[in-house]
RNA sequence: UGGGGUGUAGCCAAGCGGUAAGGCAGCGGGUUUUGAUCCCGUCACGCGCAGGUUCGAAUCCUGCCACCCCAG
């Protein structure tokens, strides 16, 4: 690609999202030294609830700004919280009332990053966007494809499957050609403030919560049984809303004496009869299923494969890839089925499909079967 | 109040005279841009209570208390 915008030939100015952290900052150092003209926008999306003690976008603020100006660079600064709200919390609390487990940071990628801060970052004048993401563009016949990072163990295209094409145009992804390692050397031999600074985690602009504590301020509780798959009590829950297929901590239940040893997971959720079900081994069979439904199916290129089609998915981030078939199903979405069962496919998360290095796109789980 | 049994951490539970296993739950940390999973660590100066025997007792003895079962 060429470093000249379009229009011109002064170089391309590109707006990196800075978070604050390592990766956005080599992103914004990478392409500076790739002549770029490169200024920063850092994001708060999120107004505190409590105000007190999860203070760190102050901290991540002060960070993108003493980067922005060891590199001499202008750091912008949006707040999109009304947007996320609207066009990610929204839904992420829906979902949960329905007694799904979404995932918000996906729809973050979809909704804020990559719209509206592309649409921001245009009004200012920019040619591209830049993110700190773990994951590559290759352009074939003008058309982005999206590619999983080099960093297998970084690799982020799972959150950015949703994307469009065409969006992933208008993007570069500085640190998705290096891995992790080679990034935080980066900043180390540039002296950015960022080199050491611990990966964030939790839900993009929110942060790590209590997590339970946090959805309770939302959704109140609403206290029902505990059974066994055979209709045994073995206790209470406060909320269905507060488990998630697959989960272990959190039920309380422990020595009952008539059970083995073994601990206790969420098999499935009674909406009707609001009774959580729950079987003990991590192993249990009503934890696994082969077969998933899929519907709000993005794929980054706008088609989607010829169908049926053999491929690998993710059912959560960092899965090591399945191998399975997608199908179309009668009156619109996709079913897949995996060659081998899979553990804890949970509704209202994503499966992500890829064919090698190309990530395809994929949907939210509706449903799954054996 | 005649007989039998049981009382060990929030729960289940080993221990049978030599100085409190293990599991589950919980808590803390690690991994992780969702939620989970997973990994590591932690969790009874004390074994229903009070005495006694002994160099030494959760383990033996005595009394008391509580619960369970069978008789009534």
């Amino acid at each position: 690609m060429s470093v000249n915008s379009a229009s011109s030939n002064t170089p391309a100015k590109v707006i990196v999202g800075m978070s604050g952290g390592v990766d956005s900052s080599v992103s914004a150092l990478l392409l500076q030294q790739q002549s770029y003209r490169v200024e920063g926008l850092f994001m708060k999306n999120w107004d505190e609830d409590d105000g007190t003690e999860y203070c760190t976008a102050m901290d991540d603020l002060s960070d993108a700004q003493a980067v922005s100006d060891k590199l001499g660079i202008t750091l912008h600064t949006a707040n999109f919280a009304a947007e996320y709200w609207d066009n990610v919390f929204e839904h992420f609390l829906n979902e949960y009332k329905a007694g799904r487990t979404p995932n918000p940071d996906i729809l973050c990628n979809k909704e804020i990053k990559f719209k509206a801060f592309l649409d921001y970052a245009k009004a200012l004048g920019a040619d591209y966007i830049a993110t700190g993401h773990y994951v590559r563009r290759r352009d074939i016949d003008g058309q982005a494809q999206l590619l999983r990072g080099l960093d297998g163990n970084k690799d982020q295209s799972y959150f950015l499957h949703a994307v469009a094409g065409t969006e992933i145009a208008q993007t570069l992804f500085p640190v998705g050609e290096l891995e992790k390692p080679e990034v935080r050397r980066i900043a180390e031999q540039h002296d950015l403030v960022t080199h050491n600074k611990k990966d964030s985690t939790g839900i993009c602009f929110i942060g790590e919560r209590r997590f339970r504590d946090f959805l309770q301020q939302y959704l109140p509780a609403q206290p029902g049984d505990i059974k066994t798959p055979d209709g045994i009590k073995i206790g209470r829950h406060q909320g269905l809303m507060y488990h998630t297929i697959g989960q272990r901590q959190g039920l309380g239940i422990g020595g009952l004496s008539q059970f083995p040893d073994e601990p206790w997971f969420v098999a499935q959720k009674d909406l009707d009869r609001n009774v959580l079900i729950a079987v003990q081994g991590g192993q249990h069979p009503l934890l696994f299923s082969q077969m998933l439904t899929a519907s709000s199916i993005d794929w980054v290129d706008g088609q989607g494969p010829q169908l049926p089609c053999r491929c690998t998915a993710k059912t959560r981030y960092r899965q090591d890839d399945q191998s399975c078939t997608i199908d179309a199903i009668e009156g619109g979405g996709f079913a897949v089925r995996f060659d081998q069962p899979q553990r804890a496919v949970t509704p209202g998360q994503s499966v992500v499909f890829y064919q090698d290095e190309l990530c395809l796109g994929g949907g939210v789980i509706e449903t799954t079967s054996d």
